[in-house]
DNA sequence: GCCAACGTTGGC
DNA sequence: GCCAACGTTGGC
């Protein structure tokens, strides 16, 4: 099975790519959108993301993980004191999380950037109005944002 | 901080 | 099942 690829969000005030350099390794939770989580079920080990930041400055693309783990169950739904506490269902499990592995970060690709690129106009990320915090990606776009933004990642 | 674009909830 | 109200996301 071909490696597929996708883009994953996160607010550095929250979970950035430089913790992300710094843990390593680390579970991806909080995901509370069917749509997103959907998306993570399909995830296969060895696929690559894209590290973006959103509500940043500017937001962006900053960098590239790997998916070791693949969809599990979110400890956190189960967790009283996680923000991500599941409430209405906290014996039925909802969501899940997937384990990703830091590959490497460079200087912020701008969505700006993105926008401006005519070859990336069907990419999620850049649709307007686009909330989806875990999105697939296609090879192509991929490689395009890797190069734009000098990554020393081969996809 | 504003607000558009969604997604979810709940009354009916 | 409809849809208004509400909550959240995320760019700017």
């Amino acid at each position: 099975m071909a490696r597929r690829y996708w883009l994953m969000k996160s607010e550095p005030d929250v979970y950035s790519i430089d913790d992300m350099e710094r843990d390593g390794t680390e579970f991806w939770e909080g995901v509370r959108n069917y749509q997103a989580r959907n998306n993570m079920r399909a995830m296969k080990k060895g696929d690559y993301a894209l590290f973006y930041h959103s509500n940043a400055k500017p937001s962006g693309v900053v960098g590239v993980v790997e998916i070791v783990k693949e969809a599990y169950p979110d400890p956190a739904q189960f967790d009283k004191k996680s923000k991500y506490f599941d409430k209405k269902q906290p014996d039925a499990p909802r969501w899940d999380c997937v384990d990703v592995r830091f590959v490497e970060k460079f200087e912020v690709l701008p969505l700006a950037d993105l926008k401006a690129e005519k070859s990336l106009a069907e990419m999620a990320v850049v649709q307007k109005g686009s909330r989806l915090s875990v999105a697939p990606v296609s090879k192509p776009h991929f490689r395009k944002v890797l190069k734009m933004a000098g990554a020393a990642t081969k996809p």
